[in-house]
DNA sequence: GTCTATAGCTAGATAGAC
DNA sequence: GTCTATCTAGCTATAGAC
C-alpha cells in the first residue's frame, strides 16, 4: 500500500510560484519548495525529475496566467482600445510581479501554441488598428516598448525625474497614433 | 616583505567580465575568476571584500564601456542621425554581449553621474530632434523600444516569422519620424 | 508518495604562515 | 599579496525502508 499523498502537483507549483515571485527564479530551491508545501525535499523527485522540470512547470503556469490576463483585457470590441488595454495589462503585471514576468523571457524560449500566444493576439488587433501590411513590425514595436519600459522601470532605470507613468501613457498614445490606419 | 603581486585589479576585472559575458552573472564564481587570472581564490579577498564587491566593479566597467560606445556613436553632427546611431549601437551591443548588457539592468540601480549617463545623452539629442517639451517622454519611448526589442530578440521571443532586423529598422524609423519636430 | 540518511558537490569566506 | 588548509553552508539528487 503506497503512502497517502500529502500534497498535489497544483500545490507544489503554487508554492514554487510564490517563492519565485518573492526571490527570483535563480534562488528557487527544492528544499524551500518542500518546506512550503510541508513535505521533505526528496519527495519532490517522485513528481519532478529535477529542479529544471519543476521550474518549467512554473514557467508554463505563469505564461498561461499572463495569456489569460491579456486576452481578458482585449475584449473592448475596438481594436485600438484592445491594444491599449493589452499594453496596460502587461505593464501592470510586470510591475506587480517582476520576477514572474521575467520568467517569460528567461532560459529556453517557451513553446506556446500560436493561437494561445499573446503575440498572435496583438498581431490580430494591430492588423485592424493599422495597416495590415505593417502589422507585424508595428506589433513588435508596441510590445517591445511595453516590455522595455516595464523592465527598465522595475530596474529603476528612469532617473531623470518627471512622472514615469506619464511617460508610459504618452509613449503608448504616440505609438498607437502613429501606427493607426 | 610582502609577497609580489602576481596580478592586478584590471586583470581581475577583465577576467570576471569575460566569465560573465560567457556564462552570465549568476554563475560568476570567485574560484573561476581566480583560476583565470592564475591565483588562488582566497587571494581575491585581499582586494575585494566579497563576491558582490567584485561584481560591482564589473558592472561599473561595463557601464563605462557602453557609455563610451554610445557617446562615440552620437557624433554625426545631426541630432536625428545621432539618435538612430545610438539606437543601433545599443541594439548591437545587446546582441553581441547579452549577459554584459543585462548587467546594466540587474540588481541595485547603478549610480551614474548625469553627465556620463546615456539617458542624458539621448535626452539632449531628443530635445533637438523633436519638441523639447516632450523630449523626456520621447527619449524614454525610444530607449524603451530599443531595450525591449533587444532583450526580446535575445530571448528568442519573436517567433511569428518575418525579418526581425527589418522590424527593428522600421520600428526605429517610425519612432523617429513620429517624434520629429 | 512519504520518509530518513547520505552521498557528493560547489561555493563563499576565514585563519594564519610566508 | 600569495599560499595552504579549513570551515560552513546550502543545494541537488539518490538509496532504500515503509
Amino acid at each position: 500500500m503506497p503512502a497517502v499523498a500529502r500534497t498535489s502537483a497544483a500545490k507544489i507549483i503554487a508554492a514554487a510560484r510564490r517563492l519565485v515571485e518573492r526571490h527570483g527564479a535563480e534562488r528557487l530551491s527544492m528544499q524551500d519548495v518542500a518546506q512550503v508545501v510541508g513535505i521533505q525535499a526528496p519527495s519532490l523527485y517522485k513528481r519532478y525529475a529535477d529542479r529544471a522540470a519543476l521550474l518549467r512547470d512554473v514557467r508554463l503556469s505563469v505564461s498561461a496566467q499572463v495569456q489569460r490576463t491579456l486576452a481578458r483585457a482585449a475584449t473592448t470590441g475596438n481594436a485600438s482600445d484592445d491594444l491599449r488595454a493589452i499594453a496596460r495589462a502587461q505593464h501592470s503585471y510586470a510591475l506587480r510581479a517582476p520576477h514572474l514576468y521575467a520568467l517569460l523571457f528567461t532560459g529556453v524560449p517557451l513553446a506556446v501554441a500560436d493561437h494561445e500566444s499573446t503575440a498572435a493576439l496583438v498581431l490580430d488587433r494591430m492588423a485592424v488598428h493599422g495597416e495590415p501590411r505593417n502589422a507585424l513590425a508595428a506589433a513588435r514595436l508596441l510590445v517591445s516598448f511595453v516590455h522595455g519600459f516595464s523592465t527598465m522601470e522595475c530596474a529603476g532605470a528612469f532617473h531623470l525625474g518627471g512622472s514615469v507613468e506619464a511617460s508610459f501613457d504618452s509613449g503608448l498614445d504616440l505609438l498607437l497614433a502613429s501606427t493607426k490606419r
